[in-house]
DNA sequence: AGTTGTGAATGTGTTCACAGCC
DNA sequence: GGCTGTGAACACATTCACAACT
């Protein structure tokens, strides 16, 4: 309605394909884990084991970032760390607002892996009164009448939308015009928001249905369509390899 | 440990390419919406705006999967509902188990898009014995031990794992050896599954991430790195457009 | 010998632009 | 005149395979 355009493309990133960026965290939480069991070196090959991809598109993901290994040796641990960490932006303090507190909005306020990396939650936002106050994960709702304020006072550039898919977009517009220019959305809803405004969103229908597709397939080896709308020609060269493995998020369970 | 590989491919999706199955559901909505509001026919530049794409992307979609459209005209709302609802598997039923019923699998459980759209969750299942036979969203959590049972009586394909990180893995397994064969995993770990199987995750943390570096580069225009890391040489022609909008999924507030 | 870093090749996805049909 | 369907061009991403370095 409003803005009349579609989710914005943002800020080019740097050098770093868009891509690689969706795979750093996944390396960085390998290798997290690697830390925390004082591992100081991996090669490639090990790393990207651990994360599920393989080596090649690894060793492409960090020659993005620079030559941080060292050849016949591997990557170092910690090093490696502080480099994602620091090229995600994740060495600096983020005030994320979670706006819409029910079921879904209580399990991110209170999902641990949160303040560990970099985010803390500034404030929980809902729009029935009878939440106001009422602690969730140790933090007070506070009503949406104040949701400006609450943004303006933190400084937060990051709001999660979880309320219902009706109240999604006039949530994000006033998240917007307060400053919020990062949006990660839990509605089933498109976003419309301004140019310069990053929106990421989280859908578990689509995934089910995108499931519901190849479940489908794998069922189906020959199933002879019944009507006889057209079978798709072309089926291109080889089959490869493409996974369901995307670009996805992930959230965390209580 | 077990499988050694990591995420399997799964099954090549027939002729249609893997981004255009992951925007189906998107259309689908959208198409659901102007159904409702008895819309007989929309042009391509009209859908793919309430979609969020672009038009010449969405008639290329479209194009995999027949000729639906008329020239001159549009598509017929109805008919493009039923055929992509077709294509996408949702013309059956799909029983789903949601294993982890902390606050997320709670969460999950409520959402009521679920049921709407050919899915029906069959069970929820839990660890804690203290949940056993308590209802959550009317349905009466069930205790791990039966999973197997569980599957197996239900015909459940499909399976959501919103348990901790920690036992993602050991539920994975226990999916997979019962039946399952599509999962998606809330939990923060790469699951390793075997071929064939196909996984989705859904990860907060590393939507997060992706989002605060988009943010980080927003803020520092010229910001130069203290430290004397190379940054990246080649910058690529031109920006162009990417946007944030991968293919990822959403789940439903309360 | 071992492992990184990267050009080149290939594969996938998006966009353009227009012929073809209504 | 309007809108779809699609070949061709372009852009992006992955993989290969090997030279470069320790």
């Amino acid at each position: 309605m409003a803005t009349g355009r579609t989710h914005r493309p943002a800020t080019r990133s740097r050098g770093i394909p868009e891509a690689t960026v969706a795979r750093l965290p996944l390396y960085l939480r390998a290798l997290t884990a690697l830390s925390e069991r004082s591992v100081p070196t991996v090669s490639s090959e090990e790393l990207a084991a651990a994360a599920g991809v393989n080596s090649a598109k690894l060793r492409k993901d960090f020659s993005y970032l620079g030559s941080y290994g060292t050849r016949g040796v591997g990557y170092d641990v910690e090093y490696l760390v502080y480099q994602i960490s620091r090229e995600l932006g994740l060495t600096q303090d983020w005030p994320v607002v979670i706006v819409g507190i029910g079921n879904l909005g209580a399990a991110l306020a209170n999902y641990g892996g949160f303040a560990s990396r970099g985010f803390r939650v500034a404030a929980l936002i809902d729009a029935d009164p009878a939440m106001a106050g009422k602690p969730v994960a140790g933090i007070p709702v506070q009503h949406t009448d104040d949701l400006e304020k609450i943004i303006e006072d933190n400084g937060v550039s990051i709001g999660v939308i979880a309320t219902p898919a009706g109240a999604a977009q006039q949530v994000c517009d006033r998240l917007v015009a307060a400053g919020v220019t990062s949006i990660l959305n839990f509605a089933p809803t498109v976003l419309n928001v301004p140019e310069g405004v990053d929106v990421r969103k989280v859908d578990l229908s689509i995934e089910l249905q995108i499931l519901a597709f190849h479940e489908q397939r794998k069922a189906g080896e020959e199933a002879a369509s019944t009507d006889g709308t057209g079978p798709v020609t072309a089926v291109r060269g080889e089959s490869g390899d493409k996974g369901p493995d995307g670009d996805v998020p992930a959230v965390m369970p209580a």
